[in-house]
DNA sequence: TAGATTGTTAATCGATTAACAATC
DNA sequence: TAGATTGTTAATCGATTAACAATC
């Protein structure tokens, strides 16, 4: 399979989602067009889009939903399971830990750790906080791929060097620390809340001048 | 000024943030390649970059780099203050609440709502947490043109309704509902955590295969 | 001045959109 | 079969990259 571009990629989650609405909602069958308007795109490109990965519709009929569905939970590797752990269980951790169902995007959080004493030994989604002193036999002794980072830049800093050491190459990072700058073999996915917020600022303010 | 893409857009807070670094450990003057690599990018895309907004440099010697982040802070419109107001206190509520300098990046927080009555009454970041029936009230008397959505999809729908009938155009959006389907001359930014990690997800397992 | 680096135009590359033959 | 809709090739559009004259 040749390369897929990185925007049909962050397009396909968006599919995902709306495929299993659509299942929910007992439909059976969608044509592209249809998709298109859901996803607000064209009919074109969602063809495009899906036949970079295999020939999924019917001429005449179009795609059907559940199995679409399925093909694209597989392409995304849903099924496949990445151990995780998280670092920092301040309010984004707590957040970040509670609010997601990990499960179903391919991951098991498996650990948790933090620096502060006051938070270590406290119970999240059933798993108990660690002292980030233990970060170090954990990894040793369990099979993870996969940190989460939600703390702060100064913080991350000597971190990583200690879970790229451990081999650790997967990340989805919270902070602003640019990981994949540092440590060019990892594969890194930021969520930089502040940027979204100052993008949103910009188009306000561009619609109201 | 012309329409500038999103793609450009989308790299002003990296070059805003990258700067006020630059600022904060004295550098004061830096090149479209040395600020290309800081942004992993090429210095022609930097060039073109600013250029979209002015001629900010200075041929010989490469942009002054504090009044390069005045400048892109003032194009993303940080001066500006947008009351904004949140609607959700739960795990990511709450998160949102205390994890982010509101003040610096174009935003006021003033007022959180929230359903759950446990939740009613407590502190935030020095805002006490109100009923949601008191939005309408709240939006009413005060000047507000952003809502925070940290709530589920079924909570949202209802809801963005009675916000869109108040006049609020401006969504933060945490949740699945599409509120620029629904309502299109709205300005919405989208925070999809699960869409990030599913984008993860295949990213590793692209590479592993 | 000479060297460096921008601003800007031109070339390239890639993504999106359009068109239509294939086919269910 | 006729109608619908895909799969896929071709055309267009826009973004990125390269080149270089302008100039500090």
């Amino acid at each position: 399979m040749k390369d897929i571009s990185i925007q049909v990629i962050k397009r396909l989650p968006r599919y995902y989602r709306f495929l299993t609405e659509l299942e929910n909602s007992g439909v059976d069958k969608i044509s592209s067009t249809k998709l298109a308007q859901i996803m607000s795109s064209t009919a074109s490109q969602v063809r495009q889009d899906l036949n970079c990965f295999g020939g999924f519709g019917q001429q005449g009929y179009g795609y059907p939903v559940a199995s679409l569905r399925k093909e694209i939970g597989r392409i995304l590797g849903l099924d496949h399971t990445h151990n995780a752990i998280l670092l920092g269980a301040g309010n984004l951790g707590r957040a970040i830990a509670t609010h997601l169902n990990f499960e179903s995007l391919g991951f098991k959080l498996t650990a948790i750790f933090e620096k502060d004493k006051k938070l270590i030994g406290t119970m999240l989604r059933g798993i108990e906080v660690k002292s980030d002193n233990e970060i170090e036999d954990y990894v040793r002794g369990n099979q993870v791929d996969t940190a989460f980072l939600t703390l702060p830049k100064d913080s991350v800093e000597p971190l990583i060097e200690k879970l790229y050491g451990l081999g650790i190459r997967n990340y989805w990072n919270f902070s602003h620390f640019d990981i994949a700058r540092e440590y060019n073999d990892t594969i890194v996915e930021n969520v930089h809340l502040g940027d979204s917020l100052m993008t949103l600022c910009y188009r306000i303010n561009e619609n109201n001048q």
